[in-house]
DNA sequence: CGTTGGTGATCTACGTTGTATAGATCTACA
DNA sequence: TGTAGATCTATACAACGTAGATCACCAACG
C-alpha cells in the first residue's frame, strides 16, 4: 500500500463522489493526480482493480477499534457504515456491485462475528445471522444513496396517480401512510432494533466470552 | 410495449445471462436481434433505457396471481425473486443499480401490502417492513448472484490463512463452523422465517380484510 | 395511377473509453 | 561515473455510445 496508490484511490473516491460513478475513468484520476493515465497501472492494475482498490479504502475507514457491549458495539458499526454511505454515495453503489475480498472487509465481518457470539448466538448460526444482518444494513446504504428508496415505489400521490386504482389495493389502503414523508433516520433506526431483537431471539446461555 | 422493443430486452437478458452484463453493449444487442446499433434507439432511447427496460422486464416476469394466505402468498414470492436472480445472474446485479421505477415493480410491492396488511401488521408499519422485508430478500439474491457471499468473507480455511490469526478472534472461535460448506437454500429458507417471525411480531388484530 | 407522409432501419462519423507497447526519465548505489 | 531498477510519458488501437443525414418501405388519398 504506497502512498501514491492511496493518493489514487482517495483521488477516485474524490470523482465518484462529486460526479458519480461513471465519471470514475482512467484518464480523470491521472488528472487529478497530476499524472497521465498510463502512470496508474502499476498501482491498481486494471480498472476492476481499482474499484476494488476504491472499496477497500472505503471499508478500511470504518473504525473498528470501539467498546462496549455487543449491542453498543453493533450499532456504532451500523452507524458508521450508514454514514460512510452518505459521505460517499457514489462509492456506495460498488457494496453490492463486486465481491468484497480486502481484508479490510475480513475485519468488519470479525468485529459482527464476536459481537453475535458475546450475545449468546450459537456458533453454527453466527455466519448466517450475519450475513443477514450485513446485507440488511448495506442493502439499507445502498438503497438509500442509489435511491431506489423513495422514486421508485410510487410513494407520492402524483407517481401513484398514473396507474388505475384498482390494480393497487394496498397502496389505495395506504395512501394516507404513503404521502406522509419518511424519516429515514428513524427507519434506519427501527431495522437496527429488529435485527437486535432477533438477534437476541436466538441467544443462549452461556454467551461465548473471548 | 412493441413486440421489438421485448425482442430487443429479451436478447440483452440473454447475452448477460450469457457473458455478463459488461457484454450487453448496443452493438451485441443489435447483432443478435438481426439489425443495426442505430436501429435499437427508437425502441429503448438510451443505453440506459435499456438497461432499465431489462430491469422491468425482469420483474415482469414475476407472477403475482397467487393465493393462499399470505405466509403462502409471501413465501412464493421470495422463492420466485430468487429463482428469478439464479436464472439472470447477470442481470441481477441492475436490482441494486438503479431506481426501480417500473409499472412491474409497483406491482410486486402492492403484493406484499396487502400480504402485510392481511398479517395485521399496523398501516404505519407497513411501507418500512416491506422495504425490510425487500432489501432483505433482494439482498440475498443479489449477493448469491454476484459472489459477495461465499468468496468474499474467507469463510475457506486457505484464505483465512493468509491473515495473523490474533487480529481475527471471530474467525478463529468460528473455524469448524467457516470450513463446512454453506446451503444457501436452507439459508434462503431461515431467512424468510426470520422474516415471517418479525412480521408476526408486528401483527395486531383485527388484521386488515381487502 | 401517382404522390405524400411517416416510420423505422441504415451508413457514416466523432469523441471517449480502457489499455498494449515502447521509450524516456529519475534515483540510488557500485 | 556508470548502471539497474523503478516510475512516468508518448503514441496508438480497438471498442464503445450515439449524433446526423439518408434511404426504403407502405398505407392513404387525390
Amino acid at each position: 500500500m504506497s502512498d501514491r496508490r492511496q493518493e489514487i484511490l482517495d483521488a477516485a473516491l474524490a470523482i465518484a463522489d462529486e460526479k458519480g460513478l461513471s465519471s470514475v475513468t482512467m484518464r480523470a484520476v491521472a488528472e487529478r493526480v497530476g499524472v497521465t493515465p498510463m502512470a496508474l497501472y502499476p498501482h491498481v492494475r486494471d480498472k476492476d482493480g481499482l474499484l476494488d482498490g476504491m472499496l477497500g479504502r472505503l471499508l478500511g475507514r470504518l473504525r473498528l477499534d470501539i467498546h462496549g457491549d455487543w449491542r453498543e458495539r453493533l450499532g456504532v458499526l451500523a452507524h458508521a457504515m450508514r454514514a460512510l454511505a452518505r459521505e460517499h454515495p457514489g462509492a456506495t453503489a460498488l457494496l453490492f456491485a463486486r465481491p468484497t475480498v480486502s481484508p479490510d472487509a475480513v475485519r468488519v465481518v470479525d468485529a459482527i462475528y464476536t459481537a453475535l457470539l458475546e450475545a449468546g448466538v450459537p456458533a453454527a448460526d453466527v455466519p448466517r445471522i450475519e450475513r443477514l444482518a450485513s446485507t440488511l444494513i448495506l442493502g439499507f446504504a445502498v438503497s438509500e444513496a442509489s435511491g431506489r428508496f423513495g422514486t421508485g415505489t410510487l410513494n407520492q400521490r402524483a407517481g401513484r396517480g398514473r396507474l388505475p386504482e384498482g390494480d393497487l389495493p394496498g397502496h389505495h389502503a395506504l395512501a394516507e401512510t404513503l404521502d406522509a414523508d419518511v424519516d429515514w433516520s428513524a427507519e434506519f433506526e427501527a431495522d437496527l432494533a429488529d435485527i437486535t431483537t432477533l438477534i437476541e431471539s436466538y441467544a443462549r446461555h452461556p454467551p461465548y466470552v473471548p
